[in-house]
DNA sequence: GGCAGGTAGTTCGTAATACCAACTACTTTG
DNA sequence: CAAAGTAGTTGGTATTACGAACTACCTGCC
C-alpha cells in the first residue's frame, strides 16, 4: 500500500483525517446494509422502507412525503404506485383542496410494516447488547443529542 | 433460533418498542441523506461514493468489491465502468491469475476522493461539534464498540 | 365573474442501480 | 487432458431518481 507520495502536509484543518466522522459513515453503512437486507428479504427498497417508516403514525400528502424523504414529487408518484399496487398504502383525494393527494397505509400495510419492523428490531438489537446497559444509555443520548433539531 | 415456549415471557422481547434502534435508525438515515447530498454535488451516487471510499487505500478484485457492498458482481461491472469512463477507477487484469481483474484508483480518482470526503467531513463535523468534547469521544467509542467485528 | 398565475400531482423520457441467468475465459482437479 | 469450478462480463428486466412538460385545481385581482 502505497501512502502519500511527496504531498504537502496540512497541519491542523477540517479536512485533516477525523476518525469520529469516519467511525459514524461506517456505523452508517452498516446499518444500512442491515436494513437494506431485511427490506430485500421482504421485497422492499430501502426507500419504500423508509416510506412505510414514515407513514407508520402519519398520514401525509404527496409532496409532504417527498420532503420527508428529501425526493422529488415525481419519483414520490412511482412509489406510491407501485406500494398502492401491492396493497399497501393507498391515496385519498383531500376534500379541502381538491390538488391534493394524501397517502396512508392501508391495515394490511400497517400489518406488513410492523412485520418488517419488527424484523428491523431483532436484526439491529443484538449488535446493541453488546454494549454494556449503561452505555446503551448513553448512545441513546448522544444519537438524540445529535439528530436534534 | 430455539425458542423455549415455557420462558417467552422472561425472553426479552425484540419485537417492542426500541428507542436505541429508532434512534439508530433516524441517524443512519440522517447520515445517509448528508451522504447522498454530498455525491449528488459531485455526480456520484451512495454507491459509487462507497467504492471511492473503499478503494481510497485498497486494491481490489471485483468480487472483493461487491462482497464489501453486499452487490452482485454484475451490478460492480456497470459501477467500475461508469467510474472508469470517467477517469476515476482503472481495471487491470491479474498476472497470476488470468480470470481475476484488479480494480485501483486512478491519481484523478484519488485526488477526487480525497476533495469529497473533505466534503464530508465539512459537512458532517458541525453537527459533531454539538457534542462536548468528552461526548464525542464517548461516540467515537461506543460506535467502534458496535461496529467491532 | 373570469382569468392570470401559482400549487399539487402525474406522466414521460432518460440514466443509474440492482438483480438473475447465460455466457466467455481462465484455473484447478481428477 | 477433460470436467468442474471460479471470475468477470453481457443482456434482459424492474426499480429508483431526475427534470420537463402536462393536467387539475385554487387564489388573487381587476
Amino acid at each position: 500500500m502505497v501512502r502519500n507520495p511527496n504531498h504537502v502536509k496540512y497541519d491542523r484543518d477540517m479536512t485533516a483525517a477525523n476518525p469520529l466522522v469516519d467511525a459514524l459513515v461506517r456505523c452508517t453503512f452498516e446499518v444500512t446494509g442491515a436494513l437494506t437486507r431485511i427490506g430485500a428479504e421482504n421485497d422492499l427498497s430501502l426507500t419504500q422502507l423508509r416510506v412505510l417508516g414514515i407513514l407508520r403514525d402519519r398520514r401525509l400528502r404527496v409532496t409532504e412525503l417527498a420532503a420527508y424523504l428529501g425526493l422529488e414529487k415525481s419519483t414520490m408518484s412511482g412509489l406510491i404506485d407501485r406500494a398502492e399496487r401491492r396493497g399497501l398504502l393507498a391515496r385519498e383525494r383531500s376534500p379541502e383542496d381538491g390538488r391534493v393527494v394524501d397517502v396512508f397505509m392501508t391495515p394490511a400495510g400497517r400489518e406488513f410494516a410492523q412485520r418488517v419492523y419488527d424484523d428491523v428490531r431483532r436484526t439491529l438489537a443484538p449488535a446493541l447488547e453488546k454494549l454494556r446497559p449503561e452505555q446503551r444509555t448513553q448512545l441513546l443520548e448522544l444519537l438524540e443529542a445529535l439528530t436534534a433539531r
